[in-house]
DNA sequence: TATTGTTATACTCTATAACTATA
DNA sequence: TATAGTTATAGAGTATAACAATA
């Protein structure tokens, strides 16, 4: 027997992870606001921290997000001054996106915030198990 | 020092939740549509198993759907035979869902399913791992 | 001929308001 | 007057197609 029978019958996984992602996403949103971002501007701010001088299409395959849609945002987070677009020196096509100095820091100033908000909502969980926590779901969500 | 220096920067939660949100979903995808139902309508058929004769509007706060697109899957999945709304015999205004015999059968269907998917997708983690996860996963999700 | 960035268009999904019948 | 279910309408979000410049 390797089956368990006391455990009551499981959730859907879906439904847990769907539900976890729903009550970040609200607990997000108000930091993102209060420092003039949007949930896909910070998204493409983070990408571009870890991936610097990406193109457009490359970014936007990154984060799995549309490149029509994208480039709004682009203009938005240009004309806040928080990222560049440079030609491509060696295809005058494609543009290459860049975090300015204010990027940067408006991205560092931001994630102090929703790192406090994480450790609040991992609150009831011990230091080993949200340690666990993190390990599988980095392993679940593949690399990047 | 309660930190661990060697571990590298961590990736916002949201991030890792909301990915494996978006594998999952679309791993249960085809296997829905195998059984002819969409994403919202088996989110319908899973609460009613779990509360049977809802109103239509404890359904929709229940599963976090607006109460006025709820109607229309409701009327999908009554033309399918898989649910029922008898008038509450208490309060004219109100209807009140149960799942049908066919109901339930397609759900312990799709759902016998989906848990295959769910094993093949914790494939890479232990017996502990995966029991450890689901626990704090379902803490984190909150009660239902 | 194919590709990058862009714009324009159509479509879907979601939110809001309004209606009916009951309470 | 308020509420359950319903319908209709408006808005936001998303997908698709087409275009100019370059490869």
């Amino acid at each position: 027997m390797t089956e368990d029978t006391a455990t009551p019958p499981d959730r859907d996984l879906g439904e847990l992870f769907a539900r976890i992602t729903q009550q970040l996403i609200a607990a997000e949103r108000p930091i993102l606001e209060r420092h003039g971002l949007q949930m896909w501007p910070y998204v493409v701010l983070a990408s571009l921290e870890r991936r610097p001088a990406s193109t457009q299409l490359q970014l936007a395959t990154q984060i799995g997000y549309d490149k029509t849609r994208l480039i709004a945002i682009l203009d938005d987070l240009g004309a806040a001054g928080l990222i560049e677009r440079r030609p491509d020196p060696t295809d005058r096509r494609a543009r290459i996106v860049s975090l300015t100095d204010a990027g940067r820091a408006r991205l560092r100033a931001v994630r102090a915030d929703i790192r406090v908000m994480e450790a609040g909502y991992l609150e009831g969980l011990s230091e080993a198990q949200a340690r666990g926590l993190r390990r599988v779901l980095a392993r679940l969500a593949g690399p990047r």
